[in-house]
DNA sequence: CAACGGGCTGATAGCGCTGTCAATAATTGT
DNA sequence: ACAATTATTGACAGCGCTATCAGCCCGTTG
């Protein structure tokens, strides 16, 4: 009936106890709260622990304490720049801090959302982070029965789960056309991919400041569910000029829309701006760098991942942000593509 | 010293065990080997965890197996698109399967990939894949003691610590340049950025290869540490055109770097191919859009994420590939942007 | 008909750590 | 000096699950 014996030269606490001469649950604190232990033992447990290259249990940490140090992470995709940019504050502000950071991808799926939440539920994460506000009605259940902080991140909307940090989209997307018309454009066309939420509301944005220049037109819209993906944008050109080429600028749905576009127009010796206006999304490092450099709305992705962290831990340590909804905003960059028009 | 009451509607294992009529060690089979149950049990126990929407508490699992279902990944930059899509097939291939993916982001520094290996050992992971070949002794030592099948990736070389899946790094670069050299070109230059590991093999390819055909010359390559993106593809590239000029030809570390270039060269008016040739590395996709077109190194990413899993889960599972090395190779996609000189 | 083997099930005893409370030592106030 | 605090420390009992071995039932074998 006897276990297989501990494996030669596995230390667990109990041994950096033994060595330190202190028990065992005096040691736990040691790596929990120092402060709570008198200089001596800090310092005995501290060599102790160094001596024998002790490494906690996690497991067994998460066993007995109820709950892990684990900040579940949910996107959609991970090809996307997007979110990899987002992903990188979520790292650089998680390093170096008690909790770690585990991701899933959820494909764009609302049900594999669902899947993914659950198998959090059962890990009992600390923290969660979620891409966008369109739950399902049984995955809002499962987070609110995880009992623990949840942000949502990319954007913001009415009935935040929880915590919300990110910016309009509709907005951003209407501020983005409305530069446009401004500067005297109006036959302007509408490229999207993926469509995702986020992608629906861009479009939004871009329908309402059409029409209320009284200027939407049906026509000039591109829309397709394929992934987006430089290539795809000259493709969705192509189309565009094809079915209205009277068209003189078009807002894309991102910049990658954005510069397949610009390609295209090169090969087909379309004149960008003389002859169409380009407007992208996100504004990526390229879009500064293209000839001519590229309109785009600039969001703070990056930000958005390091506050998001920040506001969780703030809650998971007790002190919830006063502001449960950060709105990052946006700026539209105006650059060569969308110079103002010749007429 | 009583804890807190369980929660009320947490189900464990014994609930699910004893709606179903059976013990908790016969539910537990349920979930690790349902073959071993009698057709009668298994549906019980089936529809008794459904019922009560049961899910497992991994970490009690993984104490009392002694072992955790968890891949753990170590990358050098969540940035970085070639490491995007590796994880992409990573995340591709473990999907569904019983084992998740725990990331973690060495930001290319060999110390923080030594304590991350030190917190993976700690979670006894069921296996690793780690970037590259250039681990410190530290570090292998930890990952030997592991115990864990362990898979290095994105280049191959000698010594594997224990599975490999890559492709020669100089080999590919050498044969990026020996296409521009039969080409005609001579005064070939090289844009580095980063410099990571396979950064400096691919420039160690690029030098042999112009010295294989005498023409190498230390004033034809700019390098830099910075991390590579678009804009400082421009950059490198006036750095290069003001210190030789009479450069006919750049072969690019990657594709940002080759793109920047690329919109230098439209900037200065620099007509490529005719007056400059440019390949790039790892052709992402939008080197195909790009006009001219780009030259660049296929190289199989989400190949190697999804090979690197199918080895990890086939040594996990008893059966460890006969190949421990697997050599994915690589393709030169030639494009517009290497035509053939006109001389 | 006893002995045997294989398929299935259950009892027991932890895995390594921490929550809880009790006990003890150190410090302070009056 | 003595009680009242406060700071440290420890004993105990699990957290929810699974490794291990024992036992049962049944059909087979010699």
């Amino acid at each position: 009936m006897e276990r297989k014996q501990p494996q030669f030269g596995k230390v667990r606490l109990t041994e950096v106890a033994q060595l330190a001469g202190v028990s065992p649950i005096t040691a736990s604190r040691f790596f929990r709260n120092p402060n709570a232990l008198s200089v001596s033992k800090r310092e005995r447990v501290e060599s102790a622990a160094r001596e024998l290259g002790y490494v906690p249990n996690l497991a067994a940490r998460a066993l007995a304490s109820q709950r892990s140090e684990v900040i579940g992470v949910l996107i959609p995709s991970l090809t996307n720049n997007v979110f990899a940019d987002m992903l990188r504050g979520v790292y650089d502000a998680s390093e170096g801090g008690r909790y770690s950071v585990q991701l899933a991808n959820t494909r764009y799926s609302n049900l594999q959302e669902e899947r993914l939440l659950r198998i959090f539920h059962g890990q009992k994460p600390a923290g969660l982070i979620v891409t966008g506000i369109n739950q399902t009605p049984e995955s809002r259940q499962v987070m609110r029965s995880m009992n623990c902080p949840i942000v949502q991140v990319m954007e913001i909307g009415p009935d935040p789960i929880d915590m919300i940090v990110g910016f309009s989209h509709s907005d951003a997307a209407f501020a983005a056309v409305s530069h446009l018309i401004e500067r005297g454009y109006k036959r302007i066309g509408f490229l999207g991919a993926r469509m995702d939420p986020r992608g629906q509301r861009r479009f939004d944005g871009y329908r309402d400041a059409m029409k209320a220049a009284s200027l939407f037109n049906q026509r000039f819209v591109i829309t397709t569910l394929s992934p987006s993906t430089v290539p795809l944008g000259g493709v969705l050109l192509s189309d565009l000029v094809t079915r209205a080429p009277d068209i003189d600028a078009v807002f894309c749905i991102n910049d990658d829309i954005a510069l397949g576009a610009l390609f295209e127009c090169q090969r087909r010796q379309i004149a960008v701006p003389e002859q169409l206006a380009i407007v992208g999304f996100n504004d990526l490092e390229f879009m500064a760098s293209a000839v001519p450099s590229l309109t785009s709305v600039r969001t703070n992705r990056y930000e958005m991942g390091r506050k998001a962290i920040e506001m969780l831990t703030a809650a998971m340590d007790g002190n919830p942000p006063q502001d449960r909804v950060a709105d990052l905003g946006f700026e539209i960059v105006v650059r060569e593509s969308s110079a103002r028009r010749r007429t």
